[in-house]
DNA sequence: CCAGAACTGCGAGCACTGCTCTTGTTCTCG
DNA sequence: CGAGAACAAGAGCAGTGCTCGCAGTTCTGG
């Protein structure tokens, strides 16, 4: 009664609302704490004292809540991205890219389980909906925001091979960034697209690797490991990064 | 009566033996088909035409059945890498280095789940025991060999960060190359060690972006992006590949 | 040769999972 | 107020890993 024409459902809509960031919160506790294998509806439901078949209501199935939590995820380690380089904006995109990918790593060894939901195996039987990749862009926009004003300072000189300019990449990579015809993108942010994939795979695979056991025995200062190989590949693509 | 000594107890190890391998192999079977979350002991005992019981005669756990089939998937990928070495052994190690890579990726997408097995999301609960690290070494060795053949050869001029030298990797690191004590180790070995968890770090990311789909709309050609992905990372530790 | 030990397989059962269906309750809104 | 939607609970199904007791088989040593 106090509220008119948008609001009278509200009560009820509200408890929803407060469930839902409940469950939501229960069932990222259970996945920081015990990884996504773990994670059971019906242990997520006891944490909230109600019947299992009562978070049907809520969330369609297991899959989607994880889904929801991967969404979650992509858009922390965005979120971290994208505050690292905001910090880091006078050093230079080199050394920025290395504060980048440095405070990922830290996020991932925060949170392991999450970093696992999103950039390791896949959950068996999902097909990540379109929901996830808007989050899951953030990450890559730092990074070719870094490389396109590196490519402005006239600071790239890749040492690896010099790729094909055009015709590498999907044609939506470029929708994101306004070009609707792909033969319209120019060389150099062809070049550059390619460029963020071969950072981004070096940024996931140092830490997939070191977060799930591969430098065992093998490397000691897992930190300077990680600096290093973040370096190597950047040098690759003409980011020279300066270790201390 | 037909054997002496040692062979009286044969008939039951040889049962006990052909059985194991049977066990395996269906394990194998289903694992390639539906992953190793879904290998169900069960299941496997079904296809054997067992109770799930009796399984428990053979292999005291789950896990301990996906170790076996870890190592298994341990030395097949060793295998082929090794396989590939050898092949390529007459066009340099710049370009063997390559062919191992693309060789790696060949049996990671014709056996994914294998690959996700080792690579990916470790199994929840689950440490390596001792019997893996055996298996898993021979791709690291693959790795060291030929980047000590470019040493050799003086093609290494690095475009990445020179490393400190020492005491960066872990001494059982340099115990499987004959080196006791970790002093000992010249500076150029221990390089050698660094740039070898490089590469490993560059393969093992290139072939986990693509496949755990995270390339998805954004490279087009895979192959070719796999390719740009390794030369340009082992350009970083100073081997020069030619792509076509 | 044959008794006892070791090995092998089976079925029932426990505790857990995701998910569905039915029943009853509560809230909302015309 | 009263119809209907939203909600919660419980039972139940099919599946899982794993344990235990019971039965048969095979090996071994006296």
């Amino acid at each position: 009664m106090t509220e008119p024409a948008t609001a009278p459902l509200r009560a009820r809509e509200r408890a929803r609302a407060e469930l839902m960031s409940e469950l939501l919160a229960a069932a990222r506790a259970r996945l920081e704490a015990e990884g996504s294998a773990a994670l059971s509806l019906r242990a997520v439901a006891r944490d909230l004292g109600m019947a299992s078949s009562a978070v049907y209501r809520y969330v369609p199935s297991r899959d989607a809540l994880l889904t929801l939590l991967i969404i979650e995820a992509y858009d922390a380690v965005g979120q971290v991205a994208e505050q690292a380089a905001a910090d880091a904006r006078e050093i230079g995109p080199a050394q920025a890219w290395l504060a980048v990918a440095r405070a990922v790593r830290r996020w991932a060894l925060d949170q392991p389980y999450s970093f696992e939901l999103i950039y390791g195996t896949p959950v068996r039987g999902y097909r990540a909906p379109d929901d996830t990749v808007q989050s899951a862009l953030r990450l890559w926009q730092v990074i070719i925001g870094l490389l396109m004003e590196a490519g402005g300072d006239g600071i790239l000189d890749p040492a690896g091979p010099d790729f094909d300019p055009a015709g590498r990449m999907a044609p939506e990579a470029y929708a994101s960034a306004g070009f609707t015809d792909p033969s319209t993108v120019p060389d150099d942010v062809a070049r550059t697209a390619i460029r963020s994939a071969t950072l981004f795979t070096s940024l996931v695979g140092a830490i997939s690797v070191e977060l799930f056991g591969h430098l065992h025995r093998v490397a000691e200062d897992y930190a300077r490991f990680f600096d290093v190989t973040i370096a190597t590949a950047a040098a690759g693509v003409g980011l020279r990064i300066s270790l201390d």
